[in-house]
DNA sequence: GCAAGTGTTTTTGTATGACAAATAAAAATA
DNA sequence: TATTTTTATTTGTCATACAAAAACACTTGC
């Protein structure tokens, strides 16, 4: 009994909400099922009701739980789950294979992206066109892979607040997630960098330009681009 | 001192997590800002402190805040909240003017839309067809504004699903704000239900023949609709 | 004078115990 | 059988106490 959870990773509520959150996308605990009362959490991974309490209130913000007096806390309906929050999305990366992670955020990709960079063609600021070109800059100079992927992270990212709308800027931790999950097919150095690098040339060109139509389909071939990748690599499952 | 929540509305916790929420959505606590400690927060709103940290979890595990022993709680970025979050568009929504709340959900639905009625097409299920065909007859029989945007929602939510993704569902809160943000526009009853529902039925039409393209087209065209609509409107500004 | 280490203090983090409120389910009643 | 009342269970709320982290001031040693 007791002390199940990680110890590695601050708070007791953080490492409780994130391994009920985890062990809720795994599937342990089906939409609609009863989750056992916050006494029974407390005697479960030998902690006070308090920090039950409060990392219930963390999965509940989060829209996984719903709790009600005599009820108890039941598992919401999978279409009220922040997919899109940071834990949530990475619970949700953990809990199914890689493959079909790749591809369900490479769809997605493939439906936002496209719109965001006509968007960043038409609205963005001169500042924001040079920070573009920074993170550009800065994915030639990456020496590491893990390099490369954070200033990948960081160019999208600057696409993401070129397009000017706060409302897509929660895809970020998608576009996050996606890159760095393609970093497990990316083992062993792959050649194409260089490509890549081209191809993401080709966005910001077409962005300077405020031509939304060459910004699209550029975009699609950095898309098309990961996809390659993601095929081209043998197919271990998680 | 105190009890400048309103009532309404449940749980202690949950009422002060909405009442912060608010204000740090209204600008009036910055991202950066060093918030008031648990216990000041606790003689604010004449709440135990136990309260305050379950609101702070709430609006912390909404990327929100940060909280760190000796420091505080800290806003955080903007690029960090989750505005796809349920409550936090809300919050979003009652914080900035009717008409860019408008515009931008539209411009959001214009990427996202599309993409989805795509994937829908080619990959819908027999039974998530008849969702979508019963979710238009629901359309056709609703008599009341309120009806009609409660099943316009159910429409676009049995989109989301027919799409497939589960990246894509956080999207259905999106929409579902964006409908009825846009029930303020259609005060006084507005004579092109008709037109809006023959919309609705050209984008099944072409789901169900799973032609992508079509589709496509349809919903765009849908999406021009009530981009018309909010255009008709003479521009009460909330 | 300055650096490194040492202590102090502030704030969140955690635990415990006690009630209050809500409400589903069981029991009593009409 | 239908309705009302009771009861039991679970979350909701509060108060209090102490632990742990960490910024900041201070002291010490060089």
């Amino acid at each position: 009994m007791g002390k199940q959870v990680e110890k590695r990773g601050g708070n007791v509520h953080d490492r409780l909400a994130r391994s009920i959150g985890e062990r809720i996308l795994a599937g342990e605990f089906a939409p609609g099922t009863l989750l056992p009362n916050e006494a029974e959490w407390g005697r479960i991974y030998d902690v006070s009701r308090t920090a039950v309490r409060e990392a219930i209130k963390t999965l509940t913000g989060k829209g996984l739980l719903l709790s009600r007096p005599k009820i108890g806390s039941r598992v919401e309906p999978r279409d009220r789950w922040s997919l899109l929050d940071r834990d949530v999305l990475l619970w949700h990366r953990s809990a199914i294979d890689r493959r079909s992670f790749a591809a369900s955020t490479q769809e997605a990709r493939r439906i936002i992206e496209p719109g965001i960079v006509e968007l960043a063609a038409k609205k963005r600021s001169a500042e924001q066109l040079e920070i573009l070109v920074a993170s550009l800059e800065a994915m030639r100079k990456a020496k590491s892979v893990p390099d490369l992927v954070a200033a990948d992270v960081g160019f999208h990212n600057a696409l993401l607040q070129a397009a000017n709308n706060a409302l897509m800027m929660p895809f970020g931790i998608l576009i996050e997630q996606a890159l760095s999950s393609l970093f497990d097919y990316t083992t062993e150095r792959n050649p194409k960098i260089g490509i890549a690098v081209k191809l993401h040339e080709d966005v910001v060109r077409a962005i300077a330009a405020q031509d939304a139509k060459s910004a699209r389909s550029a975009m699609i071939k950095l898309i098309d681009d990961t996809d390659a990748i993601i095929a081209g690599t043998k197919s271990r499952s998680k």
